[in-house]
DNA sequence: GTAGTCAGATTGTCCGGACATTTGCATTGA
DNA sequence: TCAATGCAAATGTCCGGACAATCTGACTAC
């Protein structure tokens, strides 16, 4: 009887364009995502070791190892010294990203709306001041935006960003979601400290989310930072528990 | 006038121990990231050329990358090409991690207790056994537990693990975490699908936090998912939102 | 039969070099 | 004065090789 779990990469047909700009490894890791994501590797198959699958593409090693590291860093493979490369074995599709709600909602066909009902300047209070890190009492933008999905509210949100950043046109904001807006306007996002929590409704807050005052909210606060490690946004926002929850994937830093 | 930004590694006494087993490049990140939270490295400081670095620890290009690299991803270093490497400018501290309640609790000084209230083998129903992966109806652990601070019920929290990974005593159970025991297990955590939201608490549930009937409850399911892709935990746990809410640090992918 | 040993396979680490690409700044030209 | 050009500096990509560490499985010795 043959040994059954033959390398399967040489069934597939991995390609390097050379003239093209994108990197190698790169061009490489997409075709075995790809296959991944396609079946064609299925999961728990070993990718046969490195210094074939190099030589067979005509790539040095340490190229094809960053092609695979890459897939690693993305929980979609496991490396074992000794044993090989095997396609992870799970559910796992995305890993986790930087949650924008619009997209959330718009990726889950719910066609979500936006109403602004407040965008203008304010001093900014300690709590805004210290997540922000400008002075107590320098103006700061602040918006408050219903969001809505199939007309019915979701969630209310209510943000603050550093002055000069951005221009906030409410036009755009009804269009679109805030971190679109950062992206179009030049700036990188790259982390955010978030906290997640619950609490009864106020008065306040029910009506706005057609709620019953004591009634159940999930909440979340969150400060986004650039690239540079600036913050570029602070929001305090409230959910509806009952239309939305938060999903993540995480993952495990070896 | 000098220029007043030079190279702060050169004042660092940076060194690596060729006898060492531990690797080379993971010498350099640690002292790295040592300096950055020690504040020998300040935010937005250029860390100087990797050439010359190398050259100044007699290590190769390669190796200096690979430690910087390393940084990188931990969202504690920038790189600019052209420009040079940076140190984050923010109150980033750590990335986010597969958080273990017991070891949250630990870290904040809250000393919590656990008290283990059923400890059993139950078939699985069809949500468990969808998580798990196992047939429905098959031989899953049960465990129900009630995570205390200061005496005071904190969450309440029920698992299912599958047949022959752990065998789960009750007494390690209540001296510490499960992801703990399972780690010691020889059990390597690698990712985790959690979904948060919040309801109002049943009157069982009430009752087991010592709260009100219709209190807000901020609620965890997870599926924690072992580096081969196999699920090895299912979760729905309970909180007392007045008492924890789900801090994180997120991280965008480039 | 069982445990220990050894060899092969595979990934992990590290080197030294080469060229490409991008950025910022100084210089040059209109 | 201001814009375009060119240069230097830094990271990004890629190569080919070497040796170490670890896992698996087969073989050997008891």
């Amino acid at each position: 009887m043959p040994k059954p779990d033959v390398d399967p990469t040489v069934s597939l047909d991995l390609r390097v364009d050379r003239s093209s700009p994108v990197p190698l490894y790169f061009q490489l890791s997409q075709q075995l995502e790809a296959a991944i994501e396609h079946g064609s590797l299925t999961p728990g198959s070993l990718l046969g070791n490195e210094i074939e699958l190099a030589a067979r593409l005509g790539l040095s090693r340490p190229t094809v190892r960053q092609a695979i590291q890459s897939l690693v860093d993305k929980g979609l493979l496991v490396r074992r010294r000794g044993v090989g490369t095997q396609v992870v074995h799970s559910q796992v599709k995305r890993p986790l990203e930087l949650s924008s709600l619009y997209d959330d909602l718009e990726a889950a066909g719910q066609r979500p709306a936006t109403k602004v009902l407040v965008n203008t300047v304010v001093p900014a209070s300690a709590e805004v001041a210290a997540a922000l890190a400008v002075a107590e009492g320098s103006d700061v933008h602040r918006i408050e935006r219903l969001r809505l999905a199939h007309g019915e509210p979701m969630a209310y949100l209510i943000n603050f960003l550093p002055p000069g950043l951005l221009d906030l046109d409410t036009n755009q904001l009804e269009a679109t979601g805030l971190y679109r807006l950062m992206r179009s306007a030049g700036i990188t996002l790259h982390s955010a400290r978030q906290s997640i929590g619950a609490r009864g409704a106020t008065a306040a807050e029910a009506e706005r989310l057609a709620e019953a005052e004591g009634a159940p909210l999930l909440t979340m606060q969150r400060t986004t930072f650039d690239d540079t490690g600036r913050a570029v946004e602070f929001g305090d926002h409230t959910y509806r528990p009952t239309r939305y929850s938060f999903e993540f994937q995480l993952l495990v830093r070896p």
